[in-house]
DNA sequence: GTGTCACACTCCTGAGGAGA
DNA sequence: TCTCCTCAGGAGTGTGACAC
């Protein structure tokens, strides 16, 4: 202690006390932590081996050593503080992870649930469309994707056939001035006195982009109070089976319209042409049956398709047909001669006559 | 206004450990 | 044994509060 001390006298600046002296001083501010200038006198006077310690020397060092407490309580409170957030974080981690997993399980039951739901949606209209079928004696062989593409292949000849029908007749069109553009044909099938075909243009686009505008055109929804696509299945040709279901307008706006399942075939041919046909697969009859009228003709009409065909100078033909339906027993019986002919100018005839 | 004290901050130095 | 680095602690300095 001494040598320290009068280490301290030589050089006048830094010295290092010895341990006893150290110990007599943390005594000391145990009982006292902030001793007055008379208390640290008093200190100096009673305790021999403080004796060669300045007073001054004595303040400093209760001023650091209330400092270092100070300094050690402030970081074993951060300490504290540090274990708590450590712990919490913890269990925020866990937290998270249990979390993270419950989304997962959740994401994967509503995929899994989606699924089952479409899975039921196709089963529903599939069994609809068997249902309705069974009830009108429909002949839908099955709603498999097997039995939908046979019934489409079917739809497809029938239409061709149709649609290129064995007569044909170039009209001028209705309201058009004369020209190259107002030339159109309506053609008739023979045996099929219900279908005609009308409005053959051409058009300056290519088939498949004409094939998208016709199918989302009004022309197609027009008849339509509501159309519902059930169900899309692709072909081998890169064509599309469509299940779809519909509720047309009354014809008279003077009771319900009808519903029917109808079969849209889009398919590609060999020549490139573009065809998209349409079967009726069946109807559920809901709306009142209407007794006949006299001097008016029942008939209904919804379209069938379209042939869309490439032309060599570029554009597309486009046949669009419309799947008529007249009820023979409401033409009179005068004009049935010449509505059951096999032109379809004599059925307009027929028509305008009526 | 001045002196004193406490506090916070900083600098400096000695002690001690690790490694070449 | 020497060097380098870290740490503890003594001491210096600036600042605000308070008493006179």
């Amino acid at each position: 202690a001494s040598s320290a001390t009068s280490a301290s006298s030589d050089s006048g600046k830094y010295v290092r006390y010895t341990p006893e002296q150290v110990e007599a001083l943390e005594r000391l501010y145990h009982e006292c932590p902030k001793p007055t200038s008379m208390r640290r006198q008093q200190l100096i006077r009673e305790c021999p081996i403080l004796s060669s310690i300045e007073p001054k020397q004595i303040k400093v060092w209760f001023q650091n050593r209330r400092c270092r407490e100070k300094q050690r309580k402030e970081a074993s409170r951060l300490q504290s503080v540090n274990r708590k957030l450590a712990a919490m974080n913890k269990l925020l981690m866990e937290e998270n992870d249990r979390l993270q997993k419950q989304v997962s399980q959740l994401v994967y039951e509503n995929s899994y649930f989606r699924q089952r739901k479409e899975v039921a949606k196709k089963d529903t209209s599939c069994e609809s469309a068997v249902t309705s079928r069974q009830k009108n004696q429909f002949p839908l062989r099955d709603s498999s994707p097997a039995g939908l593409l046979s019934i489409a292949e079917e739809t497809l000849t029938e239409f061709l056939s149709k649609a290129t029908g064995t007569a044909i007749e170039w009209i001028q069109m209705p309201g058009m001035k004369p020209g190259p553009d107002s030339i159109g044909i309506i053609s008739i099938s023979h045996g099929c006195p219900g279908m005609a075909a009308r409005a053959c243009g051409l058009v300056g686009l290519e088939p498949t982009r004409v094939a998208e505008v016709l199918k989302d055109q009004t022309s197609w929804c027009r008849d339509f109070r509501a159309l519902d696509v059930l169900n899309v299945l692709p072909t081998a040709n890169g064509g599309t089976i469509e299940l779809l279901y519909v509720q047309m307008y009354a014809p008279s706006n003077l009771a319900p319209g009808r519903d029917f399942w109808l079969l849209r075939y889009t398919s590609v041919m060999g020549d490139g042409s573009l065809v998209v046909c349409v079967k009726s697969l069946a109807n559920t009859h809901n709306g009142p049956n209407i007794p006949p009228v006299a001097n008016f003709a029942r008939a209904e009409m919804f379209p069938s398709g379209f042939l869309i065909r490439h032309c060599e100078g570029g554009g597309s033909m486009i046949h669009i047909v419309d799947h008529m339906n007249l009820e023979a027993w409401s033409v009179p019986e005068v004009l049935r001669p010449l509505y059951e002919s096999s032109t379809v100018l004599a059925q307009r005839i027929t028509m305008a006559v009526m």
